[in-house]
DNA sequence: GATTCTTGCACTCCGTGTCG
DNA sequence: CGACACGGAGTGCAAGAATC
């Protein structure tokens, strides 16, 4: 294949043509995520399948290494298929080293080595030192990624320079920032610089939803921070809240209103808000849009799978929403539409198990034709 | 021109929330 | 209280932008 593959259709049509591999893991490496919780990734000898060359695979947790009996050394089955993450799926036991010992997860943390804790009836390992680095570090990562506040070319690099300089603490510092300190920072030129520092501005409007989810409390993702930021529509009637009356907000429990509370009662996290208040962020929730919004797609419940021509999944996610739908991450029975893009996994197959309505592009965008009447096409 | 970093992409496992 | 649904977190690679 000396020519280069521009075109998806090529890349596609390659991936078919083989979906396992056969590889040697050669060490199991430990991640640190912005919670603490440390996950197992398998190194591998590089290998080509399905279009791109893999040389890492997860390995979700120690009980799932225990199970497939994963040991440093062996040669594994690593699969593919049309997803788009590779994992290891078996071991060849045959031709397992002698005397390998089985995968035993480490006592202490492998950033910070504080001793790691594997709470009762959970199968996640944590570090429970919240100021471990690897956790500051991730909690950066997750307040400036795209989904979060999306301060474009904020990535892992640049975060690590700035902690191991010194110049900042936490996420609140980001709005204290310079140029200069910026441009001191290695591979950092001015354009990039420049791009920074308007990333940053540019990152003060995004709605309340955004920013409670980018503070990356325990068990608050993306749709239980919008589901709180619309129920309270400020942070300070989120941080004055009791448990019993978060709790009563849908789709949050005991658990997340415990972990939100818990949140704002430490001193340091105070801190963070105080700075993201003084440096201008929109701590309230815009008006609701009254009259304009379509609410054709009331209550209908859709998830995208594939890649779409002519949409980002963002952007189809939002046409849905405004017009009163909405976008779950998985397929079941109360799944009303599969809107379904090229190379679609396994998403597509349950909703055709589940005879779910599935959707290409074309029929999606002839939903938000309107007919003679005014009204939305809908089926 | 070579090198480095960021971004876009799709899925699975597990725990929490909800419903009957 | 059990079953089911779904959100949260985490996973790697290729392409493109920017720096060196």
């Amino acid at each position: 294949l000396g020519a280069t593959l521009k075109s998806p259709r090529w890349v596609v049509a390659y991936k078919f043509a083989a979906q396992r591999a056969v590889t040697r893991l050669n060490d199991i490496r430990l991640q640190v995520g912005r919670t603490g919780v440390v996950t197992p990734v398998a190194e591998l000898d590089p290998v080509f399948l399905a279009g791109s060359t893999i040389s890492r695979a997860t390995l979700h947790n120690e009980d799932e290494i225990l199970r497939k009996d994963i040991r440093i050394g062996d040669t594994v089955v690593i699969e593919k298929g049309g997803d788009v993450i590779p994992k290891v799926v078996e071991v060849d036991f045959d031709k397992r080293q002698e005397g390998a010992p089985p995968f035993k997860m480490p006592a202490e943390c492998p950033v910070c080595h504080t001793g790691l804790m594997r709470i009762q009836d959970e199968v996640a390992v944590r570090c429970e030192n919240v100021s471990c680095p690897a956790q500051i570090q991730a909690r950066l990562e997750h307040f400036t990624a795209r989904n979060a506040m999306d301060i474009d070319g904020f990535g892992p690099a640049v975060a690590e320079q700035l902690l191991s300089h010194d110049l900042m603490q936490d996420v609140g510092d980001i709005f204290s920032l310079t140029q200069e300190q910026f441009m001191a920072l290695e591979r950092m030129g001015p354009k990039s610089a420049d791009n920074l520092i308007r990333s940053i501005e540019a990152c003060k409007d995004r709605p309340l939803d955004r920013i409670l989810f980018s503070l990356g409390i325990p068990h608050v993702g993306e749709r239980a921070a919008r589901q709180i930021a619309e129920r309270r529509r400020s942070l300070d009637q989120i941080m004055t809240a009791t448990v019993e009356e978060l709790a009563t907000i849908p789709e949050i429990g005991p658990t997340i209103a415990e972990s939100v509370v818990n949140f704002f009662q430490n001193e340091q996290n105070r801190t963070i808000i105080e700075k993201l208040r003084q440096a201008g962020l929109n701590m309230k929730l815009p008006e609701l849009p009254v009259g304009t919004a379509s609410q054709a797609l009331n209550g209908k419940i859709f998830v995208i799978t594939g890649t779409l021509a002519n949409h980002t999944r963002d952007e189809a996610a939002a046409r849905i929403a405004s017009s009163g739908g909405r976008v779950t991450a998985s397929v079941s029975k109360k799944t009303n539409y599969v809107l379904a893009g090229e190379s679609a996994g396994s998403k597509l197959d349950k909703a055709q198990a589940l005879g779910i309505q599935v959707l290409d592009e074309t029929a999606f965008e002839a939903l938000f034709k309107t007919g003679n009447d005014g009204q939305l096409n809908l089926l």
